[in-house]
DNA sequence: GTCTATAGGAAGATAGAC
DNA sequence: GTCTATCTTCCTATAGAC
């Protein structure tokens, strides 16, 4: 068999899954071995550091698909609206339509979180300010904005939690279509929903 | 049963400190051991059937301690919003203030997910209902009641995720504050949303 | 109930041929 | 780049004395 030569971008997207099959911990070099096709001196090739290697080369990628789907749309020309509609769409392509576990689920925890903290406190750091400054440029004040933006990561980090134990993607489909609202407040055209502000029922 | 030295309960309490640390795959009978300070026999001879028989018993013990600060506080007597509060501070307790992981995280993932998901499955969703029925009896909708359990229960999840990885329990906190509200709807006092915690990032 | 000791296997990682 | 073979360490689990 000639060396059927796998490129790397392929080589991180099947790591991926696998450590979003196992967790870290749990994914062991032969469980890689299989979810890669991989064996595993073609694996400690690929990365001499072993599953320390691994993870970071994995967290590297992630991070150019997180320019792809998520910083990108976030930046690109148009409306707050409009760029929060389709960072929702690049969320739900990043999480696979919320089937997939977030990273911090996955690196967060344990040993790996002794080492990966650090970084996935710097993304989602840098991701809430990039949502904040969004709600900002829609006119909302600038402590308003950053509260937004921080609900708005809560609430798709916990519809990934309770969509996998539910073993529904509704929780988090329902938090990408409330994603603009959440982070810039009820649309102009489309009224607040049943949101009872006035009532003085008690 | 002779005197134990140690009471069941505080050893499933360190068992549970152990797993929250380093999730279930990480926890090795080692670490166990060193955490719990009982030697590897004892431990087998509290657990016969090892790993998979201490987290059946974390989850039974949990759920007794989720009956004592959760199902308690929504059952007892009082408005839906003195109830909701109380739900509020029994989660505070039961996460410990935010710096707990939830139970998801640690027993949902890879192998221990295949074994237990169903149990989380089951715990979540009835604590689901649980809120919608109060929502329910605070006067909303059954459909409303219903989404707005859902959506309380994913920004608990969420909260604590957030929490950890940033280091801050501040997102816990303002989600437990934020609780009656999300569940039942603006109070009729205080009606705007908007609240002022402090700055973002810590 | 807890101890020491150890079995039996799987873990991560490496060496050298091809 | 991938293979087979192997090393060391750590794992879960058990046995038997006290």
């Amino acid at each position: 068999m000639p060396p059927a030569t796998v490129p790397r971008a392929e080589i991180l997207d099947r790591l991926l899954s696998v450590f979003r099959r196992y967790g870290y911990e749990g994914a062991s070099l032969s469980r890689i071995s299989d979810g890669t096709g991989l064996g595993r001196s073609s694996l400690y090739h690929h990365f001499p550091g072993g599953k320390d290697d691994m993870a970071s080369a994995i967290l590297a990628h992630t991070e150019a698909a997180s320019r792809d789907h998520i910083v990108g749309p976030l930046l690109a020309p148009g409306t707050p609206r409009e760029r929060v509609e389709r960072l929702a769409a690049g969320l739900d392509a990043f999480y696979a339509q919320g089937t997939a576990s977030c990273l911090v689920e996955l690196f967060g925890i344990g040993e790996a979180g002794d080492r990966f903290g650090e970084t996935l406190h710097a993304r989602v750091s840098a991701l809430i300010r990039l949502l904040a400054d969004v709600a900002v440029q829609s006119g909302l004040q600038s402590e308003d904005a950053a509260i937004r933006a921080e609900d708005a990561i809560v609430a798709v980090q916990g519809a990934l939690v309770v969509s996998r134990v539910l073993g529904s993607t509704r929780p988090f489909r329902r938090v990408l279509d409330r994603l603009p609202e959440l982070l810039l407040g009820a649309g102009p055209i489309e009224a607040a929903p049943v949101r009872n502000t006035g009532s003085l029922l008690g």
